[in-house]
DNA sequence: TAGTCTCTGTGGCTTTTGTCACAGAAGAAT
DNA sequence: ATTCTTCTGTGACAAAAGCCACAGAGACTA
């Protein structure tokens, strides 16, 4: 029981709530901190808690035995996870990994629906939350059923572009991750990752640089990780 | 405005709603009966209403482009859709188009979230409806990004599977959806669909049959649609 | 009944992926 | 610095998928 002062109110799903509903729910939370890497339930398990990430991030993936993993997503210091098995009882759909040192705040499932039947707003927030999760995924299917691997590592690179500081027009990713984890969002292997940044290095669509990739000519990458791009 | 009688009743949805409000909400719907292949509303389009299927069927798919399509959802008589645009007031993400006749009743976005907010229960059979279809499509995100495309036609089949009442311990798909449509689901081509039936059926695992296959081998079947099948 | 149409089942050829292998780069640990 | 380990970038070869083409089966019309 650390630095729970407030700690809550950090978390956008609480905005609306009242001072003193806000400290009865704190009341009710365990508090976990937890190193990047470390696991923070794993797939099957029966537990029913909702985690709130006041500080830090968490990866929910599905893992597929022993290499290959996919990524389904990345929850920040703000957000939410774990309020499927909350709603449904059902057992954990994924695994949740912490990302970076994190800390988290947890509540039991029961007191989680309580407090939405409560509060309409927090449930709207939820129902938000969910559909907007509901749209992702329809387009990540869809991304997975029609485009190609390689088309799928370059759309991912362009998810991760940023706006160049140094030249005017210019695009980066000045802190690419690992092709393995490129790999597990784009729904392929780390070979196709290397081969598809490859591809565009030898065009000169993209540059390498220390850590990241200088994006030369951005249209032409938005251009094949679209459609058939015409060389 | 016809058989409206009840009709909402048959929502399931609505089952803890008193008569009163069930009244209420039928007088706020729109009726719509639509044809098999008719659109019911397409991508993009900024309608806010949700739809309840009081009779008939219809699909959801995001349609790319040309020819090859993806199907997202199949929602049945007592079901409901388009409650993510009534949920965010965002655009429409998908193409909703009628496989069967089909009778729907429409209530505009507005309502459906005071109806919501009204009754914490409602609000709570829609984030359970969401929380089902979150699971779901994780596993399709994950079956996508790592099982082979025969392997999805096989999941597909071992899907449609039910008991054959004509043998003992034997399954059969009595009614084989066309090619096309087992591919929108399972994120491939027609083709594929035909070679991993033909493969099958080259094994003696399955048998065609007037409109249907017949499971002769289920559990080897089960092995192939899984991981790396021994043959 | 013959004539369309759509759906099936296959084959062949090109391109893409899966897999293994390996050498160099970059970090981390000692 | 030196060693170890993990990450990167590629190449090669086998397997799978994309694509086109076509012939036959069925279903529906005229």
């Amino acid at each position: 029981m650390e630095e729970i002062d407030g700690a809550l109110s950090r978390v956008s799903l609480f905005a609306g709530l009242g001072a003193d509903d806000l400290r009865d729910v704190e009341g009710r939370c365990a508090w976990r901190r937890v190193a990047s890497g470390e696991l923070v339930f794993d797939r099957d398990s029966d537990t029913l808690e909702v985690y709130f990430v006041i500080d830090g991030a968490v990866r929910i993936l599905s893992d597929v035995g022993d290499d290959r993993e996919v990524a389904l997503a990345d929850v920040l210091a703000g957000n939410y996870f774990g309020e499927l098995a909350a709603i449904d009882g059902m057992r954990r759909s994924a695994r949740v990994i912490a990302t970076q040192d994190s800390l988290l705040a947890s509540l039991d499932g029961s007191s989680f629906l309580t407090l939405m039947r409560a509060h309409p707003d927090i449930a709207l927030k939820v129902l938000e939350r969910l559909t907007r999760i509901v749209r992702n995924l329809d387009a990540r299917v869809t991304q997975l059923s029609t485009q190609s691997e390689s088309q799928r590592v370059w759309g991912e690179l362009l998810r991760l572009a940023l706006p160049d500081p140094a030249r005017p027009d210019g695009w980066h990713i000045p802190d690419l991750p690992n092709h393995k984890e490129i790999a597990s969002w784009a729904g392929t292997s780390r070979e196709q990752v290397a081969q598809a940044i490859g591809e565009l290095a030898r065009d000169g669509i993209v540059r390498r640089k220390s850590m990241g990739l200088v994006i030369g000519d951005l249209p032409r990458l938005q251009l094949l990780a679209r459609r058939l791009g015409a060389a």
